[in-house]
RNA sequence: GGACGUGUGCCCGAGUGGCUAAAGGGGACGGGCUGUAAACCCGUUGGCGUAAGCCUUCGCAGGUUCGAAUCCUGCCGCGUCCA
C-alpha cells in the first residue's frame, strides 16, 4: 500500500463514526501494514440481533475487507452482570445450553454482515479466561482502576447524582471488558458511544500490561423505530436482522421522516450525495425515499427480489386504505366444535385463532369495527356468523388468517 | 442496629373509608385521515356475560367496619438518612 491508498482506506474505517481515540493511531498502526485484531463484544443475552448491531457490524465488515481479523467475543460472563447502562435489575446466569444456542444465533445472523472466513474471523467465549480467575487475580485487577475513576462513568455518575443504587458487581463490568481486550490483544475495539467508557478502559489495562492500547472507534447509537430511543430489543423499537422482509418494510416505513438520513448513512452503503437529495422534500417525496430505504436494508439481509416484492405487497395491502392481501396469509384449521350446534360467533373465532386474548377483548374489538370477514366488516360480536372454507379473517389493518375448515 | 419513608392496573403515577375497575400520562390496540404501520384527531385498554349484572384486582396474611386501595396488626420487598 502507498500512502494515497492508506489515505483513503482510513478515510473509509472512520467515516459515520462517532469518534475515535484516536484517528491518528490508527493511521500509524494502519501504516505498519500487519493485520488488525479489530474487538468487538456482544453479550449473548437476547438471541436476536438488530439493526442497532448491524451498525458496529458492518464497520467490523469494512475492517475485514481491508484485509484486518475480526475478534468476536461472546460475553457469556460479562452477560452475568450485564453492562449496566442504567437498566438496574441483575441478570440470572445463563446456562451454557442457553450461552450455546444463543451464541448459534447471533453467529448466523452476525454472518450475514460480516466476513465469517475463518482468516478473517475469530470467535471467543469470554469465560476462557474470566472463568479461571482467583480472587487475587480479581483483586489486582480492581487494583488498577480507581474508585473515583470509575464513578465518572456517565452511568455511575447519573445514578449518583439520583440518589439511585449502585451495586459492587456492577463496577467490576468495564473491568472485564477491559481485561477481555488485554487476553486477545486487540488493536482497534469497536461500539457504541454508550460503551465509550468500557473500550477506554480497555487502552489503561492494555497499557499497564505493556500492550499497545487499543485504538477505540465509537459508532453513533442507531435510533429505534420509535424516533427517540435507543434501538433495542427490550424496548420493543426495533428492526431484526433475522425479520421478514415484510416485517422490516413495514417497520422502517414506520420511521419517523427525520430519521432516514441517519438510517441512510449508519445502515446503507448510499452515498451522501445522493442521500442528502432524497431526504429533501423539496426534491423528493419521503414516502418514495423510505421505501428506498426499506429495500435498501432489505436488500442486505435477504435479496434485491425479496425487496422489490415486500415493496410491492406492502403498497398493495397498505396503501391508500386499499384491501389488498399479502402473498402468505397463514392458515388456521377452525376446531370442529366450533361449527357444531348454531355455528361460530366471532367471539369464539377471534379468541380460538389467538387474534385476541379474552372474549371481552374480542366483543370490543369486534366493536370498534376492527374486524372483518372476506373484507366485510363484521358487525355483530357474538351472533353467529356463516364460514366457508378459505375464507379470510382480518384483525385490523395487518393481521390476517385464512380459515381451513376440512 | 435506629429513624423516616415506600410498595397501585403492561409501565410511570394520582388516590387516604363509600360516588373507585380505580384520575392523569406513556405504551399497546382499533378507527378516521394520509405520503407510510409517520404526524394529527377520535375511541378502547381486568375476567365472564347479548344484556342487566356477577366475579377478581391496589406487596402478602389477618383484623376493624354496614362498607377498605384507603384505618389497625404482623410479615415480606425496596429506598433515604443516622450509627
Amino acid at each position: 500500500m502507498n500512502d494515497i491508498q492508506n489515505t483513503s482506506t482510513l478515510e473509509l474505517l472512520i467515516r459515520d463514526a462517532d469518534t475515535v481515540y484516536s484517528a491518528k493511531e490508527l493511521a500509524e498502526r494502519l501504516g505498519k501494514k500487519k493485520q488488525l485484531r479489530v474487538k468487538i463484544g456482544l453479550d449473548p443475552t437476547a438471541p436476536d440481533l438488530t439493526l442497532g448491531h448491524a451498525v458496529v457490524l458492518r464497520k467490523l465488515r469494512q475492517f475485514q475487507d481491508c484485509g484486518h481479523k475480526a475478534v468476536l467475543i461472546i460475553g457469556d460472563y460479562t452477560a452475568m452482570i450485564g453492562d449496566p447502562t442504567g437498566r438496574t435489575k441483575s441478570r440470572p446466569i445463563l446456562t451454557e445450553d442457553e450461552v450455546d444456542a444463543n451464541a448459534k444465533t447471533y453467529l448466523e445472523q452476525a454472518g450475514k454482515i460480516i466476513d465469517m472466513d475463518e482468516s478473517k474471523l475469530e470467535v471467543r467465549r469470554n469465560s476462557e479466561w474470566l472463568k479461571p480467575l482467583q480472587l487475587k487475580d480479581i483483586l489486582a485487577l480492581m487494583a488498577q482502576m480507581t474508585v473515583a475513576r470509575m464513578l465518572e462513568r456517565d452511568t455511575f455518575a447519573k445514578r449518583q447524582a439520583e440518589g439511585k443504587e449502585i451495586y459492587m458487581h456492577e463496577l467490576l463490568y468495564p473491568i472485564m471488558q477491559a481485561y477481555d481486550s488485554v487476553m486477545i490483544e486487540s488493536d482497534v475495539e469497536l461500539g457504541g458511544t454508550d460503551q465509550t467508557f468500557n473500550n477506554l478502559c480497555g487502552r489503561d489495562y492494555q497499557r499497564n500490561v505493556g500492550q499497545q492500547p487499543q485504538i477505540v472507534l465509537v459508532m453513533p447509537i442507531l435510533v429505534g423505530t420509535d424516533g427517540v430511543q435507543k434501538m433495542s430489543k427490550s424496548l420493543g423499537n426495533y428492526i431484526g436482522i433475522a425479520d421478514s422482509p415484510t416485517d422490516m418494510f413495514g417497520k422502517t416505513m414506520r420511521i419517523p421522516d427525520e430519521l432516514m438520513s441517519n438510517y441512510f448513512e449508519l445502515l446503507t452503503d448510499m452515498p451522501e450525495d445522493e442521500v442528502s437529495v432524497l431526504v429533501d422534500v423539496s426534491q423528493c417525496n419521503p414516502r418514495d425515499s423510505k421505501e428506498r430505504l426499506a429495500k435498501e436494508i432489505i436488500r442486505q439481509y435477504h435479496s434485491a427480489d425479496a425487496a422489490d416484492k415486500a415493496a410491492e405487497e406492502f403498497r398493495r395491502v397498505h396503501s391508500g386504505g386499499s384491501q389488498g392481501l399479502p402473498d402468505d396469509i397463514e392458515e388456521w384449521q377452525v376446531p370442529a366444535e366450533l361449527l357444531s350446534g348454531d355455528g361460530a360467533t366471532p367471539v369464539d373465532l377471534l379468541v380460538s385463532c389467538g387474534f385476541e386474548k379474552s372474549r371481552g377483548e374480542a366483543r370490543r374489538i369486534v366493536g370498534e369495527r376492527g374486524i372483518r370477514l372476506n373484507g366485510e366488516v363484521v358487525e355483530e360480536a357474538t351472533k353467529p356468523i356463516e364460514i366457508n372454507n378459505g375464507d379470510i379473517l382480518q384483525r385490523g389493518k395487518r393481521r390476517f388468517i385464512r380459515l381451513v375448515i376440512s
